[in-house]
DNA sequence: TAAAAATACTCCATAGGTATTTTAT
DNA sequence: ATAAAATACCTATGGAGTATTTTTA
């Protein structure tokens, strides 16, 4: 059978026409380079080197044959390169889902700082719920998926990025000390504003305010939270807001944000992929650059 | 360094999806494989292949790899195929394709004396439809197809082999006199017994006949021209058969052989082959052995 | 005779085989 | 429990080195 090997010492022999200088240059002695030409030309059953004592050319099989194997070889570079160009890390299409309760609050953060450190990362977003990211996760159409960890799904990891509080959001009131910490009691006969069935937020927060004495409550059902945060603003009842969407959702004055007292409700917030996808390296670096953007 | 051996277990690898079977189909074991693979992705830097206990597949990169890697192998194997036709013309394997209504006829009327003219060919037939053949022949699995020209296909290459008449064939009758040239209206107002779609022997058939006064008539859909030739014999139909047909499938003195009159319906049978194959000159000279064969 | 390639031989790296372990379902 | 790939370990092929011989101008 053929290997290249024998195809780098014919080009090495047609380069130099002298089989000393030819296995010099490709680090190997007069004979194993002979050696190779030979069994080139045995299994090819022709003859591709004349050998004269004081001259060694190609013979007119040998230069098509010679033609030949530079093609090959040069392809054979080209693979390599490719291979090369693609192993620098956080390169090429990245499919990254997130869910609503981020995305919008997270990606202007951390977008330009990564397409700045990751020129060559092209990311493509996709935002939906939870249960929706981590079908498209395990069948291959997403490369990873930025939500609350733990996340349900065979075979995936993750790494966590950030914890994220719940605050409790309610109307302003002259009477209450904004530092003072929120008691789940505080929730008690009150209206609850959740977004609808499917967000994880709202499963968390139902989680949280499972023990709540008297739970007459709405729970509203609203498809974003900046409405929520308007049903607050007028009095309708309170919300557990995530403290990263704090900044951007409230800033009205008719709303006043309060941390809970210990045991903080939170989530956190992490990157999962598939456990066999072969970018490992990228999301550890990728869900570690996140951390940082987030936690500095 | 990469080596070609390497290429070719990753391409066996892309094929089966499964370690043991491609290493079964190289004819090695199965940690040999894993283990070459392994180190073309070591030496690479990158992971070609996503192991998961039940499914293994190719990643992205790994696409992109074996893409490259074919194209590799296929070069080699010109490389190898020109060298064996200038060492000895007309030698090693050669995978031949052939149209089912040549090939049961043609095959042993030239297949002994080729194999005793040309010993060192190894032959392997592969009998099918034009369509399929022009695919195989176009994505390197066939070496050369024989077929009715021409044969639509991009970078194909022709060479004539014999003319291929086409006989009327009719259930005996005495008013008939045998030597009489048939008339395309002869098919007017009788069903016309045609292989199933997809035979080029229907397309031909139904061309010559598309300017027939009254197409009242049956195409039947056969998959064997022996089936087509009882239903003639029943009287049921007729029939278009080329001539080199006709010694092998009409033994019934119930069918009745007539040529047509000018012009006759023909077909032009030929060798194809990739123009950019090295064996150029072999089908040349397969093309002209053949020839030479059936018409003297 | 001189220069260069081929041969002889020895050694060692590595591809490959068998047996076994690990891993995921 | 099962199937499949990875690992461990041993064997053997063959590629490469050194020393030497052959060849031919």
């Amino acid at each position: 059978m053929i290997s290249l090997r024998q195809l780098r010492y014919l080009q090495a022999l047609s380069k130099h026409l002298h089989f000393g200088r030819a296995a010099e240059s490709v680090s190997v002695s007069q004979p194993a380079l002979s050696m190779q030409i030979r069994e080139l030309e045995t299994y090819l059953g022709i003859t591709l080197v004349e050998r004269q004592s004081n001259a060694v050319h190609l013979t007119r099989e040998g230069q098509e044959v010679m033609m030949r194997a530079e093609r090959i070889l040069a392809e054979v570079r080209d693979l390599v390169d490719y291979a090369r160009q693609v192993s620098l890390p956080l390169s090429g299409p990245l499919r990254l889902g997130i869910i609503p309760s981020i995305a919008p609050y997270l990606l202007p953060k951390v977008l330009p700082k990564i397409t700045k450190t990751h020129p060559d990362l092209e990311l493509t977003i996709r935002e939906t719920l939870t249960e929706t990211l981590s079908r498209e996760l395990q069948t291959g159409d997403l490369d990873a998926v930025i939500a609350a960890l733990p996340m349900d799904g065979a075979g995936l990891v993750s790494a966590e990025i950030f914890e994220d509080r719940f605050l409790l959001a309610r109307k302003t009131d002259p009477t209450i000390d904004p530092k003072k910490r929120a008691e789940v009691c505080d929730l008690d006969g009150t209206n609850l504003l959740l977004l609808e069935e499917g967000h994880c937020l709202r499963d968390q927060a139902l989680n949280y305010c499972q023990n709540i004495p008297s739970p007459s409550r709405n729970t509203l059902g609203a498809t974003s939270l900046a409405t929520v945060i308007q049903m607050v603003a007028a009095g309708y009842g309170v919300t557990l807001l995530p403290e990263i969407c704090a900044d951007v959702e409230v800033r009205d004055e008719r709303v006043l944000l309060q941390r809970f007292a210990e045991p903080q409700p939170r989530r956190m917030v992490g990157l999962i992929w598939r456990k066999s996808s072969p970018r490992h390296q990228d999301f550890e670096v990728l869900a570690e650059t996140l951390s940082g953007l987030l936690n500095a």
